[in-house]
DNA sequence: CCGGGCATCGACCGATCGGTGGATGCCGGG
DNA sequence: CCCGGCATCCACCGATCGGTCGATGCCCGG
């Protein structure tokens, strides 16, 4: 028998989840949560957490994270829409045992679930992908933090005399930075290297 | 007896409307589909559609469109995620009798299909909010057409002269654009611009 | 120990952008 | 009928950006 504890801020999210698993013999749904705090609560009656990364107040990284400090044998299992960098990689260091897609089929969920519990990795194709390509050239494509800093700062309007007071660096150095951002992102100007970021993930 | 079709690209989704009209007597839900194709297929043994507007291939906005025209005595209710306005509004164009989003509570649904299949309007509190704003101010904060337009090709790399051609007008009408942009979004430069766009959901 | 990525800085130049202050015509609502 | 928004265009200017040469130091891994 594996214990589940459901966590998603929709309703109907929850109810097609329990629909699914409660029509497996072997396992038995323990609880709801609509948010990570009340995720981690919940999170001692379970053997596998099935969990939402974008919820209202506590996150789902967040909860990970907490979870991993006071309830280090549950595993959790990522489920999300979205396959982005922002995502997934933030979602495995705080120590998700899995990561899939919400549009996956049902007996791939149960799968999943299952091999969650017996300790394996799981990660959706998409979600793999994504990840060997972040691992295999760490410099392509993947910006370094000061270059996502400047980044964020340019985002927000900042020339880059701003940026630059801001990160006490000189106008310079900015620059460089937004020619590495230019040649990562395949881009020519900041307009269109912001727009590039977001449609990654790569800005909020 | 409401007759109703489920379409959304998640199983899970789908699995949890069927779920809670399951349960309710006098719903009967007489299909699923996972994209608008399908939806529209599908449509004629409908009263009521509940319509993803994410979805692979054909969207939920041109799926609603092309229902208007084939089936135009079936209600459909848009259900989903985001309450940005480039959702909201062509949805609404579109022919759609309502607009809820996925984190409402369940008799929240049950209550607004009834009220679709009235033929009455239905909105999300959030939603509500966001299109009085956008009625009352027309000018602050939405973006004309054209100006849209302009956005897009800055945030796909264009410099004014580029847009200029692409849009068959001069340099210095794209100037003006951006210039009432800026006005509009509160930024003051083409890079804060694409990102205050992407923030309001007005770029995808 | 050496290559490579990261972060830092400098100088120069042309291209581009943003700001200002205009102008015109069209259209739709009060 | 006139106001206001939209879309179009012009000229001028300083500020900023983007591109291209560099250069240094640090740290990690092979």
């Amino acid at each position: 028998m594996i214990r589940l504890l459901i966590v998603d801020d929709h309703p109907i999210v929850r109810d097609g989840l329990r629909g699914v698993f409660g029509a497996v013999p072997d396992f038995e749904v323990v609880g709801e949560a609509a948010d990570g705090a009340a995720a981690v609560e919940l999170a001692d009656r379970a053997d596998v957490v099935l969990m939402d990364l974008r919820m209202p107040g506590v996150g789902g990284v967040e909860a990970i994270a907490r979870l991993r400090e006071t309830r280090p044998d549950v595993r959790v299992l990522v489920l999300t829409t979205f396959d982005s960098d922002s995502d997934v990689l933030p979602a495995i260091e705080a120590g998700a045992t899995g990561y899939l897609l919400k549009d996956a089929p049902r007996e791939e969920l149960v799968r999943a679930v299952r091999a969650a519990h017996r300790g394996e990795s799981v990660l959706s194709p998409a979600v793999a992908g994504r990840l060997m390509a972040s691992v295999r050239r760490p410099s392509d494509q993947t910006l370094s933090p000061r270059e996502r800093q400047v980044l964020a700062l340019v985002a927000g309007g900042a020339t880059n005399r701003d940026a630059a007071r801001e990160l006490f660096v000189s106008e310079a150095t900015v620059k460089t930075h937004l020619l590495h951002i230019y040649d990562k992102l395949g881009v020519r100007d900041r307009a269109s290297a912001v727009a590039e970021a977001y449609r990654r993930g790569l800005l909020a």
